[in-house]
DNA sequence: AACACACGCAACCGCCGGAGG
DNA sequence: CCCTCCGGCGGTTGCGTGTGT
């Protein structure tokens, strides 16, 4: 016997909502709140089971829900969330605000996900959007559309003296250059724009909400075995999210340069309005810590739009270890 | 005008994990 | 430890509407 659908009980009312019952359940929860939702239904009047009534209220009813079509803005946003939170609607739609899960897994389901293939591209994977990421040199225009809220971890090669990053190129959304250095604490706001000291250990803070990071490497070069493990014995899952809980991903010299072109690309949380959630770069519990050194390293927008100089550089100052590693 | 088909959207279904008894 | 209840989530379904023939 299959398990019972919710109302089994009682003959409940199924299908569409009418105008009558949403009065009713817009006054009851309005006035009361909705408390636990199994009692709704009764106190309200509604001959519905409480898990329909929840529906309802976030799906339609809830006052704060923007109505309208998604904006171009908004797709983009919820190709490259989808791209790194896989089908985590709601976690996507918390990114989004006024938007709900269903109504972005619903575009997904019938937008999206067509005009990906019809691009050539595949929905599940987003290799031509990963091939993208990890190549905005090949289709600038494109990749700057595509990833204009991205956030790209980049290695290179060479080394250079300071230990800051040059925010001197950088702009965000509003086109303003330059903007200040936030680095008067331990922890520091991390913006796209923002500098932050950099020979240090790094560690995302994260709020709940923003718990999922996510670095992603050429897949043409990942070969699990240059990969190290953890100090738990945990592999690092690359192109895997990961947040502050996750074990410590670790790479390895010969890793890192068996990458051709030398990138670690890190995608992190989005701001619904475009700008960043708080990401803090905590540089207390780094003291000593070289991991980055030895390499040239920037965080910035994965913008590629024709400017070469848009990310945020960073320069390590020590020439001699081998490993990354996340705090 | 009638029909078939495609599409978008609202709602349902079933699974899961957490809380509490 | 087991069971039940509940909220939350993602996948799926089915209806209403638009469009093409």
């Amino acid at each position: 016997m299959g398990r019972r659908s919710c109302g089994y009980k009682q003959k409940l009312r199924k299908g569409l909502w009418s105008p009558d019952e949403d009065e009713k359940l817009l006054r009851y929860i309005t006035k009361h709140g909705h408390g636990c939702w199994s009692s709704v239904p009764k106190l309200a009047g509604l001959e519905r089971c409480g898990k329909s009534c929840r529906l309802r209220w976030i799906n339609y009813l809830r006052p704060d829900l923007k109505r309208g079509g998604f904006s171009s803005q908004e797709e983009n946003l919820i190709i490259q969330l989808q791209s790194v939170l896989g089908n985590r609607w709601s976690q996507i739609a918390a990114r989004l605000p006024g938007r709900t899960d269903n109504e972005i897994k619903n575009l997904w389901n019938s937008s999206i996900k067509k005009k990906l293939m019809q691009k050539g591209g595949d929905p599940n994977t987003h290799k031509t959007l990963s091939e993208a990421m990890l190549s905005t040199s090949t289709c600038p225009e494109k990749a700057s559309r595509e990833l204009d809220t991205a956030i790209s971890l980049n290695l290179k090669e060479d080394s250079s003296k300071p230990s800051l990053i040059d925010v001197s190129s950088c702009r965000n959304e509003k086109g303003d250059d330059n903007l200040n250095a936030s680095k008067t604490s331990a922890h520091q706001e991390f913006f796209p724009n923002k500098s932050f000291p950099m020979n240090r250990y790094p560690s995302i803070q994260q709020r709940p909400l923003d718990s999922i990071a996510c670095l992603q490497f050429p897949v043409q070069n990942l070969s699990h075995d240059q990969l190290k493990l953890d100090q738990k014995g945990i592999l690092f899952e690359p192109n895997k999210e990961f947040n502050s809980r996750t074990p410590v991903p670790t790479f390895s010299r010969s890793f890192l340069s068996a990458q051709t072109d030398n990138k670690i690309y890190a995608g992190l949380p989005f701001h619904p309005m475009g700008t960043f959630n708080n990401i803090h770069w905590d540089s207390s519990n780094c003291s000593g810590n070289k991991s980055f050194d030895s390499n040239v390293f920037s965080w910035g927008l994965a913008d590629g739009g024709g400017s070469s100089d848009k990310t945020l550089q960073l320069h390590s100052a020590d020439a001699e270890t081998t490993d990354i590693k996340w705090s």
